[in-house]
DNA sequence: ACATCTTGATAAATCGTTTTCTTAAAATAA
DNA sequence: TTATTTTAAGAAAACGATTTATCAAGATGT
């Protein structure tokens, strides 16, 4: 293996010296420079990263830990931090968070001594506590997005999903509907409680009547989701909602197969509209493309790899925040009842 | 910081024999090692990766190169190989081989100079080369799935895509066609010519005639099938091939769009076998589900953890070599000529 | 009772860098 | 010319682990 000691001898300086070309220091002699350069090039010397890591206490590498990184969800996600990557010339290592403790702790513990020196946690839950407590007592910097705390200490990036579930109340109403329920995922998830909440903001804000029968909990499989919109479509026309508003996509493919299994339409015979907008990743299905509200994924991804960046080149200040809003992406699920 | 120093130390022991106790030496007193063990855990000690990979030269983690690593494509695999890292036990570093030169060299320097001690590599070009060479010049252990290149020296994963072809070919003579086209993708990819000499020998092998026509190039973007398929549909039904068969799923699809757009049907008017199948994952399709040769990617995916783990542990003696074969997925776009 | 062999622990060297401390030489000032 | 500052390079000490060589004490054999 060549070491900088070999660079150094056959360059006839000494280790320090070598050192000095490599990381640009300014007080070389230019002769001399050239001289080590030329024998870094034709040896293909380049440092060892454990032995630099070891001494400076940095890698200049960023980890970036998903939970189930396969799935096709990322996709946006992913796409915006490798686009950050290329731009920014920094080296970002993606890895999975397991469920296992045991094994999540390792591989924390494996990254954070020496491998890499930040990271950025995408939508870690309230049983992940315990790992954002030691990055956080060890001042190791990280970035969370959609975490599951409440803790305006952290380094975070948020989506908007209060404003983002009104949006879509309010899209609905201004087409027409006023019986609109929720299909409600796993409250165990801040986002899904922040879009309930939007719900029932705007529903109250439109004066539309808001009982607990608007709320059709979703908590197990999303194939709930399938039998719950049946039990929709069999009550007498006057009661039933005009439309269902979804916390996620999964949710909503459900329902629309439900709904068309009674050979029932969407939109005609009831709108769906969803959080997400990403249906084209669900697999098997062929109904009308979704109607919902839309993250800026890729946005959020960017920003993330740009954000840390900034944060170890301390050009941003500790705790960074930032909310990304949503859009309404327009598919073919929602009916506008005002026409005909 | 809480080094192996500082353990020692309120252990009132040596650091080496702090080191004997972590890495379960046997001449270490029970006493001591119980003495020790409850100061590491009341610290929260744990062993530096730089340090410890500086003197051991061992890592222990495995680096994932993949191009493109967010496309949806790789959802298999990738679930393969997070199940394997699970089962074991392994650090397993997901990265985006970039298609810029610079970058990727600076990525492979930096993940082999201390950080992983072995690689796995997902679908190198020939461009890739001068990577491959340069981890194989210095002994650095690394597996290739699906590569480019022709050397048997290397460790990998391969698919047959010969007999998967045939199979595709033979699936649709027993299903009664014998005007049969290819459309052919990126020929600077092994794996596509793999799929077309598997044609072509079916094609003979089955007595069909095969002329320069029954294979359409569609070696620049995917839309370019769309063209190619209306220009098929256009021509008079006696000369027109019953079925086609694509070397991915991006091209069937832009074909089926093709045909659809002219009014005709699939498989009604002209049948369709694709490689790959997993349309699902084509953004914005809503054709008929596509019948294909399927790669056994997840499997692909836990054996190449499996397999380098293995290397590494001595277990296998390299060059490791082996191809899995393809399946036939049925779905719907290919018509029973027999029937009716 | 003396020599030999185990055990269990330590001291010190090592891994490949960076960096601080020195020092010799060159440049400037008096 | 001599004294002082600047500059460029080398020597040596970290960084945090592991490991080899070493050594003392206790066990065993004669």
């Amino acid at each position: 293996m060549v070491t900088v000691k070999k660079v150094a001898e056959l360059a006839n300086v000494s280790p320090s010296t070598v050192s000095r070309v490599i990381n640009g220091a300014e007080n070389v002699n230019p002769e001399i420079r050239e001289r080590v350069k030329k024998v870094i090039s034709e040896t293909g010397y380049f440092p060892n990263n454990a032995a630099r890591s070891l001494v400076n206490r940095k890698t200049g590498a960023i980890a970036v830990l998903i939970r189930n990184l396969h799935k096709p969800f990322f996709y946006d996600l992913l796409r915006g931090m490798k686009d950050a990557t290329t731009a920014m010339h920094k080296c970002v290592l993606f890895c999975n968070l397991s469920d296992e403790k045991e094994e999540r702790n390792k591989y924390m513990q494996f990254l954070t001594n020496g491998i890499v020196d930040s990271m950025i946690l995408y939508g870690t839950l309230y049983t992940d506590w315990p790992i954002i407590e030691n990055l956080s007592s060890s001042r190791f910097p990280f970035i969370l997005i959609e975490n599951n705390f409440d803790n305006s200490q952290f380094n975070q990036i948020l989506i908007n999903n209060f404003d983002g579930a009104m949006n879509a109340v309010r899209f609905l109403a201004e087409n027409g509907h006023e019986r609109i329920v929720l299909f409600m995922g796993n409250p165990n998830k801040k986002v899904n409680l922040e879009r309930l909440n939007g719900y029932q903001r705007a529903m109250t804000e439109c004066g539309f009547t808001l009982t607990p029968d608007n709320i059709v909990n979703i908590f197990g499989d999303s194939s709930q989701a399938f039998d719950a919109a049946q039990a929709i479509m069999r009550m007498p026309d006057e009661k039933r909602p005009t439309a269902i508003f979804t916390t996620s996509d999964k949710i909503a493919v459900q329902a629309i197969k439900g709904i068309l299994s009674l050979g029932f339409r969407v939109p005609e015979d009831i709108s769906v509209m969803t959080f997400d907008s990403q249906s084209h990743l669900e697999e098997e299905y062929k109904g009308p493309t979704l109607t919902g509200i839309k993250q800026p994924l890729y946005d959020v991804g960017y920003e993330s790899i740009s954000a840390i960046s900034d944060i170890m080149d301390g050009k941003i200040k500790p705790p960074y925040s930032r909310t990304y809003e949503t859009t309404i992406q327009k598919g073919e699920t929602v009916r506008n009842l005002n026409e005909g």
